[in-house]
DNA sequence: TGACAATATATCATATCTGACATATCGTTT
DNA sequence: AAACGATATGTCAGATATGATATATTGTCA
């Protein structure tokens, strides 16, 4: 429940694959951190097939490279928020968006 | 361009309907924005469904009653994670947010 | 009209996110 | 191996979002 708590695992916890009810997230919050995931991936998916390195991607975002990293990653500390407006950066349109989001149905093995 | 003013008109400026180039605005930007505002409207809507009060949902989400009507008012402190979890919470889907983004194509006429 | 429930708006302390920077690790080329 | 480009990780000050609280507005019913 405490969420500073989870954010502590979290740092360390997860990327493993299917961030599901490994601990005890509700059904909700695993739904939204699997939506985060997909999003991550995503957006390296896009930014490589635009050849683009992540140095680049920052540029064109007004950001930093070690925030593209992050948020590659699935590192926490990155919102929503910054994945779409990333993501739309990108090129992506909301139909894309659309995809992206029912494609995280559980957890595909890498 | 710059952020912070931006913000300071959108106070005011806009749920005219369809926050596309009516002022400066990129096309990334305008997509984020419309994005929201269909989340939004979203929200309130399937809170209505349920007829459940913005209080009932405040309650339901861990976060106050004033909180929830800037959410469906679209105020831009208001991100989009927080509409997110809000809807998951509310029953809905990845597949119902997926439509949901679909959706915000331009501005519908009320 | 007054009283009430629901919603809207304003403000604020704290929590969280963000960009920046430093530095480390990995992969490739020589 | 050294040197390089790319990516990863850690930290932190400043920016933004959040929940809380107070208060205002709106709508409805008696």
């Amino acid at each position: 429940m405490n969420k500073t708590k989870r954010k502590r695992l979290e740092r360390k916890g997860w990327k493993v694959g299917g961030a599901d009810e490994f601990l005890g997230l509700s059904p909700e919050e695993s739904e939204y951190i699997e939506l985060k995931l997909e999003l991550s991936r995503s957006l390296r998916e896009r930014r490589e097939a635009q050849k683009l390195t992540q140095t680049d991607l920052a540029e064109q975002l007004g950001s930093s490279q070690s925030r593209v990293a992050k948020m590659e990653a699935g590192d926490p500390s990155v919102s929503i928020d910054l994945l779409f407006r990333s993501l739309f950066s990108l090129g992506a349109t909301k139909r894309d968006l659309a995809r992206i989001i029912t494609a995280s149905k559980k957890s595909k093995a890498a």
